[in-house]
DNA sequence: ATCGACAATGAACGATCATTCACTTAAGCA
DNA sequence: TGCTTAAGTGAATGATCGTTCATTGTCGAT
């Protein structure tokens, strides 16, 4: 019956509520307090939600915060992923991967991706040996759909530069250059500056790609 | 008396002997398990002293973890800072100052500097909101004499190049890239190439400063 | 030999932790 | 209306947490 399935359906989308609500109140918590401040107590505090709420759906608090760290990752993938998926599959022109590089810039440090709360649980998750050791695909830089793009680019741009050291190289230190640039947001949240980090990464490529930044 | 004396100070020297063993031992247990993970049993079976030792030196175990942060950071600015030490006030010729940053990747990717054990320490700190917020000074890279050397050096070589770009956003593109790949070497500290950084910064001070490196 | 000063010890403590589970509530179905 | 199934609840539990403090050990001074 169709009400049968409506109904399934809802309660299916409560449970899947209660989950993204906890989530949710766990990622608050480990912004004010830690992961070592993170507590059962809190995390309930913060949700509204029952206490038994977090074993009953997530089994244990350690599976929670790792169930978490998959989010954010997800999120995060998300984000940069509707980003290259407008990309052809070959960066055919130099000035077209220009504008490519460019643009990752602008999207790298958006306040939708990069902001107090992704920065915060980003390192703290970093931080802990557990979920680091969590596998492959998490928080990762290196061997990502990201790092293959941004390397065909630097390919691409390489040569019609002429330019010394292979595109290899280049595209690790702009890989780097963004992930140190991620870390000094981190740490100095307040006094970073949006368009500064854009101008870093683009006076960056333009020493790397002269002619085309 | 000189015996008095004598003895004094050697108990004096067991008493900070302790002391390190703690901080040793506490850095130890850290790396293993983070910070969250890191409790007194732990600590003092790492440490094979006895439980109050803590209370009776630290007065809390949150104290010691400060202190050993405070003291990893003394160590990390004591490596660099003999590091630029060994440089003249001013850095005046461009040849002079390409020496040195180059020097300074070598130092910044040496195992003295950068290893497993500072690398997940330095990461762990971090994350803790009570420690980032310890003040500024501890693992910072803004307003460091470090970077203010990164500035002189790109100062001098901008003017000799006739570079694009301010020597302050060349300076900080340098030191970002330094803390982006400290942290791949966090991420993969097996698969991390000493050499391959290196060249990495080289290559792009290659492409900041032509001619200089 | 005795004493005072102080480092060191670890059993004991109350607080807080994550987890459990008997129970309540709600909703679809016959 | 009762029956079945599953979600939600929170007091109770035992483990582990950081800290305390009465006691012991050490050693120079008297």
């Amino acid at each position: 019956m169709a009400s049968a399935e409506e109904a399934k359906k809802k309660r299916k989308v409560d449970k899947d509520l209660h989950r993204e609500v906890l989530l949710d109140a766990t990622a608050s918590v480990i912004l004010r307090h830690g992961v070592s401040g993170a507590t059962i107590s809190r995390i309930q505090e913060e949700s509204g939600l029952s206490r038994g709420m977090i074993n009953l759906h997530f089994q244990s608090k350690d599976n929670l915060i790792r169930e978490l760290a998959v989010h954010m990752t997800r999120e995060y993938n998300a984000a940069w992923q509707n980003f290259t998926s407008q990309a052809p599959e070959e960066v055919s022109t130099p000035e077209h991967a220009a504008a490519r590089l460019q643009a990752l810039f602008e999207t790298d440090f958006s306040e939708a991706v990069l902001n107090k709360r992704s920065a915060r649980l980003t390192f703290a998750f970093r931080a802990e040996p557990e979920l680091q050791a969590l596998g492959t695909g998490y928080i990762e830089t290196r061997g990502t759909d990201l790092h293959d793009h941004v390397r065909n680019c630097c390919h691409v741009l390489c040569q019609a530069c002429g330019t010394h050291g292979d595109p290899e190289t280049v595209a690790m230190a702009i890989m780097s250059l963004l992930e140190g640039l991620w870390t000094d947001f981190h740490a100095h949240p307040d006094e970073f500056s949006r368009e500064n980090a854009i101008e870093i990464c683009r006076t960056t490529a333009c020493a790397f790609f002269p002619g085309y930044f």
